[in-house]
DNA sequence: CACTTTAAGTGTAAGATATACACTTGTAAT
DNA sequence: ATTACAAGTGTATATCTTACACTTAAAGTG
């Protein structure tokens, strides 16, 4: 390849996985303690750099999969970070995506033995740099895109009750919704597919098993018909121990 | 500062602009003919190169200004683009702003000067690299951010009339609205506020003109009111000159 | 085995919002 | 004085959103 541009400055290029997931009824990010210098120690987002060898999105996959070992997992770019200071390491680019994992089907184990844990978005640390700027601005992401794309069910097992979709949605979107208007309406989409199987785990009675059918959806989609919840972007009320709060985009 | 990371690529970080204007009843865009290779002579955003010295943001608004003259433009950031070989020039990676201008405003020589032109975005011609990519997605953003942030008065004059922002929400959404229900709708956020002066531009009656109310719009933000249109997210339909509807993300 | 406990599951009516729709007004040009 | 043109105005209907309380199924308990 010939190279142009041979007077401009270079920089590095980092990727941040903000990584959600949903368990025991709480929205949760993947969180791990910084290996190496500077703030080594400190709470912080899983992150690598760009190598010339690999595009921006192949990198924060990568980077995912050295974490959690998973692969074709839903993930999209917040933004680019680019403040001059942001990283007291180097000058570095962040470009930051956020992921979408079914808990359950992950290997709790490969996390840990990387230090990392999963924590509740209420009761988030500190973390380094403009971290938790970057958690801020990937909750409003999936706040939004929420409403406009059925993408909870990335964050479920195949297969679930609706107690459960309905208390994931509560927590993204930071309010308790009504049971009857909820179901109402989920079920109005004709994207949830009824299993004659129930789940026992959290109740007596037992509650329906569900799965999202991403056949009609794709179909919905290409036939240009929009999915859209009335999921309002209230705030998630976070705990006072962490500085989510103070920090300002 | 000192330097930790050693190990690591560096890249050429890239700023493109996605410069939206309304004039003639028309959404437009401000594009250049590239003066230099590769592919020098075709149509082309404005860009430039990120230095170790600037921010992002700081890049982007620096390079709007070297086209246009004018600084204090709402820009947003609107995504990186990091596909290896989307600039064949060197492997660069971009991030893509959009900026709203008023072209009233504008010194139109300037632009004029750089060989740059205002071209409705229902005549857009091929653009490189994977700029009419970045186009399509800052329209989308464009529509998104719309319903939710009184954001199309960044793209009229101070003073206006309701004839105009509604040809204005029709060009960005795409389909025609009824004159009563927007008026009724635009009117009712109490954003709006009436002045004695007629514009008899385009009717010999006259239409009132109307300043938008930002020290309102700003309190409302500061009491989390939110603005909301009932904007749909149409498809603006783009004659078959260019290759917009080509390229997929 | 009857009783208690727990969460799942179900429908409707009232209020709010969105939509469709047609005539009058003011002014310049002829 | 007449015409032509876009600005400006209100209401009734349909649709959507919201609020709300009892019944059901099954396990655990005495």
């Amino acid at each position: 390849m010939t190279r142009y541009y041979k007077e401009y400055d270079e920089h590095l290029v980092a990727l941040d996985c903000i990584i959600f997931g949903f368990d025991e009824g709480e929205l949760k990010l993947l969180l791990l303690k910084r290996k190496f210098e500077p703030a080594k120690g400190e709470w912080s987002l899983m992150g690598g750099f760009l190598s010339k060898s690999e595009s921006l999105d192949e990198a924060a996959s990568r980077i995912l999969n050295q974490l959690t070992g998973l692969s074709n997992i839903y993930m999209k770019q917040l933004s680019a970070f680019g403040e001059i200071d942001r990283d007291p390491g180097a000058r570095t680019i962040s470009v930051a995506y956020y992921a979408l994992i079914k808990i359950d089907e992950n290997d709790r184990l490969l996390a840990e033995t990387h230090g990392a844990e999963w924590i509740s978005i209420t009761k988030l640390p500190a973390l380094i740099f403009d971290h938790s700027q970057m958690v801020d601005k990937a909750l409003e992401a999936l706040r939004r895109r929420t409403s406009r794309e059925p993408i909870g069910f990335e964050l479920l097992p195949v297969k679930f009750t609706l107690p459960q979709l309905q208390s994931l949605y509560e927590s993204i979107c930071g309010e308790q919704l009504d049971k009857r208007n909820f179901r109402k309406q989920i079920l109005e989409t004709g994207l949830l597919v009824k299993l004659e199987e129930k789940d026992k785990e959290s109740s007596k009675k037992g509650a329906f098993l569900y799965k999202f059918d991403h056949r009609k959806y794709n179909s919905y989609v290409e036939k240009g018909f929009l999915f859209q919840l009335k999921v309002r972007s209230g705030q998630i009320i976070k705990e006072n121990n962490g500085n989510v709060l103070d920090i300002q985009e």
